[in-house]
DNA sequence: TCCATCTTGTTTGTACACAAACGATAGTGT
DNA sequence: ACACTATCGTTTGTGTACAAACAAGATGGA
């Protein structure tokens, strides 16, 4: 109709291709999300609480500013997580001297020891989803390719 | 130290890539969407708003129900989006025969004049991204995968 | 008919996610 | 010393996202 003919070209495919591609993401991440929900309930963690703990176990103390950053979380956004995790004495702060604007953060000794339960989180997700490993680190580096090239694009 | 020494195989490589995909995926969808908001912004939509939208404009009147089941969104999430669109006028509610619980939805004459601007977006989008067409449906089909395991496995 | 049960959508409570404004501290120039 | 600016984390407001409880209508059997 408004189209030269060529496939994938005209508005109402791009409209169809999005909602696939940005529907898909939003679908997909929101899934697998609920998918680890009753695997970390018995930890007592949430997602983005899982993953402040994997960055916390994997070098601490990290200030609260770098931690923001790798997870590539809002500030705004972090503060309340890590606010649960403290009152959880999961993590703890740890003064910074010569600025007394920022902090660091550490797993506390209990949190240290939930790592042990959650060395079994990811080869239950593997196994329950049944994915071969292959299809999952592709997926990753298209998904790493995205991210790029969206922070390339802002 | 309690791997057999292939690849990939202890808890720690495990818990690495876990945190690759789990994290890549988050990111990637929180990123995506960041990157829509501001070509959104004009139309007065969020993203959410806007996927309700796409779905209503390629097929009205849809019934709730439906709806919630075709955007994979709890009904109790999808409510006070659709009251919002509601609110502004893009949307309203027919009733429905024989149900009086149920209800259907469709875009106002408003609503509809929206898609001409909405049309616009798509294209917007994958010029900013500068990413070529066969990696997005790359994507689209790992994407596919991954929901349709995870169904599977729940 | 009457009641138990099931559906359907909403409400409530908790937890992200981000923009914008804020308060406090640090650094810088004069 | 003093103002100016920048940085850091928090607060506030809006908008998802989902579990659990709920209210109202529909449905089926005794």
């Amino acid at each position: 109709m408004s189209s030269t003919g060529s496939p994938v070209s005209n508005d109402d495919d791009l409209l169809a291709l999005d909602r696939q591609v940005c529907f898909g993401l939003a679908v997909a991440s929101r899934s697998v999300i609920a998918f680890y929900r009753p695997i970390l309930e018995p930890l007592g963690l949430t997602h983005p609480q899982y993953l402040v703990m994997l960055a916390l176990w994997q070098g601490a103390p990290l200030k609260f500013k770098d931690l923001a950053a790798q997870l590539r979380l809002d500030p705004a956004t972090l503060t309340p997580i890590v606010r649960r995790l403290e009152r959880d004495e999961l993590i703890e702060r740890g003064r910074l001297e010569g600025d007394d604007r920022s902090f660091t953060l550490s797993p506390t000794e209990k949190g240290a020891a939930l790592r042990q339960q959650a060395l079994a989180v990811p080869s239950t997700v593997i196994e329950r989803l049944g994915l071969p490993v292959e299809q999952l680190l592709a997926l990753r580096d298209g998904l790493t390719d995205l991210i790029a090239a969206v922070d390339r694009a802002t």
